[in-house]
DNA sequence: TTACCAATCTTGACAGCGGTAAGTTAGGGG
DNA sequence: CCCCTAACTTACCGCTGTCAAGATTGGTAA
C-alpha cells in the first residue's frame, strides 16, 4: 500500500492531522446536501479521504460524531442570534429580530436544525454529551439574555423570565419546525403570496407572543 | 413446511387476513417501547407472526408503513383534541384545553409524535402520501375549527385566521418538542416543582399568546 | 366439484450500514 | 537511533432494508 501512487495523489500523509475538525466540518456540508438519512459515517469518511473506521478514532460513535455536530450546529445558532441584534437597541426590535433571525437559520440549514433538535430520547443519551447540553443551553441564553435586558429596559413587566424565555423559545422553535417540514403551506391555504405572507405571519404571531407577555394575563 | 407443528400452533392460517392494520397496530405499540431508533421492519413482522418480508405486500416501503403509522398518529390526536374541548362552552377554556391537550398528547406517544413530525425532507417525498398530508391537516382543522369558533363567538378579534391558526400551531408544537427532547429542564433551571411548573409554564405562555392574539397588534 | 388465478406469504439472497479486532504506519520523545 | 503510542487501514461480523423466486391459499369461473 505505501508505493500505491494513486493514494498518494490523494493523500500525501499517512495521518491526516486534523481529522477530527475535519470530520465535524465536512458534516456540516454533507448534511445539507443529503439530509440527516443518508448520512452515512463511511459517505463522511471517504469525503474527508480516510478509510470508514478512521473516525472511531476520534469519537466513540456515530451519536458521538453527530453531537459534535449539533454543537457545532448550536455554536453558529448562538452567534447568528447574537449578530442580529448587534447594532439594534429597540426592544421590540431587537425581539423581533432575533425572532426572525432563529427561523431564518433553521430555514437556512434544516437539515442541521432538525439533528439538533433530533429527539436522543433516552434518558441515558441526553446525558452522554454534556457539551451538547451546555451549547444547547448557550443558544437558550442569547435568547433570555435578549428577553432580560428588554426587562431591565422597563419594556416587559417583571418576573416568570424562565417562563417567558421558555414560551418565547418554544415559539420560534415550533414556527422553525413547521415551516422546515412543510406544514406552513398547510396551515395558509391560501394561495397567495406565499413566502411574503409566510413572514407577515411570523412577524404577525412573534408581536401578539409579545403583546400578550408584556401585559399581565387576563384570565 | 405445511407439516411443521410449532407453526401450526403460532398461527393457524397462513394467509393472516388483516396484515396491514395488523402491521400499523402493532407498530405504534413497537414504536412508544423501542423508540423511533431501534425500530425494525423485521422485528415488527415478527411480532406480528410474518416473515420479514410480508409487509412488502402491502407496503411499498418502510417509509410507506411509517407513513401509514404516522397518519393513525394524526387520527389519533384529532380526536383528541375533538374530545378536550366537547363539553367545554367558554372560549378561553377551550382554547387552553385543546392547547394543554395537544401537549399531553405529545408527552403521552412521543415517539410517535416525533415520528409524525418528521422531516421527510425532500420535497418528492412530501408528495409521496397525500393520506399523511390530509392527515396532518385534519389535525391542525380541529385547532383552526375550535379559533374559528372563538371568532364567531366574538371572542377574537376578526380576520387573518389562518395566521392565528399556525401561530397557535406552532407554538402549541414548540412546546411539545422542547418538552418531549428534554429541553424544558434546560430552560426552567428553576430547581424547584419540575413538572408543575412545567404546567404553570404552559399555561402562562398558551395564555400570553391569547391575550396578545385577542388584542390588535401594538407595534 | 374441480381447476386455476391472483394475492399473500416464505425463503434465500444481496448490498450497505455501524461497529470491532488485528495489523500497519509514522511522528516524537527517550 | 529506536521504539512507543496514537492514528489509520484492512478484514470481518451481525443486522438492516429490499428484491426475486417459489410456496400457499381463498375465491372465482367452468
Amino acid at each position: 500500500m505505501k508505493n500505491c501512487p494513486v493514494v498518494r495523489l490523494i493523500k500525501q500523509t499517512y495521518h491526516h492531522g486534523d481529522l477530527r475538525n475535519a470530520l465535524v466540518s465536512e458534516a456540516l456540508k454533507l448534511l445539507e446536501q443529503e439530509g440527516a438519512e443518508g448520512f452515512t459515517l463511511r459517505d463522511l469518511a471517504a469525503r474527508v479521504g480516510v478509510s470508514h473506521a478512521a473516525p472511531y478514532a476520534h469519537f466513540e460513535d456515530k451519536n458521538a460524531l453527530l453531537a459534535a455536530v449539533a454543537v457545532a450546529g448550536f455554536q453558529k445558532l448562538t452567534a447568528y442570534l447574537e449578530t442580529a441584534i448587534k447594532d439594534k437597541s429597540d426592544p421590540a426590535e431587537q425581539y423581533v429580530r432575533m425572532g426572525e433571525a432563529y427561523v431564518c437559520f433553521g430555514i437556512e440549514n434544516p437539515a442541521l436544525y432538525t439533528l439538533m433538535f433530533a429527539s436522543e430520547e433516552l434518558p441515558e443519551q441526553r446525558d452522554r454529551f454534556p457539551e451538547l447540553k451546555e451549547a444547547g443551553a448557550a443558544a437558550f441564553g442569547a435568547l433570555s439574555g435578549m428577553l432580560d435586558s428588554m426587562q431591565q429596559s422597563g419594556f416587559m413587566r417583571q418576573g416568570e423570565l424562565d417562563g417567558f424565555g421558555f414560551a418565547v423559545w418554544a415559539h420560534v422553535h415550533g414556527l422553525t419546525s413547521l415551516i422546515i417540514t412543510g406544514r406552513a403551506e398547510c396551515a395558509g391555504d391560501c394561495a397567495g403570496a406565499g413566502i411574503g405572507s409566510a413572514e407577515e405571519a411570523i412577524r404577525m404571531s412573534l408581536l401578539g407572543l409579545l403583546h400578550g407577555l408584556k401585559n399581565p394575563t387576563t384570565a
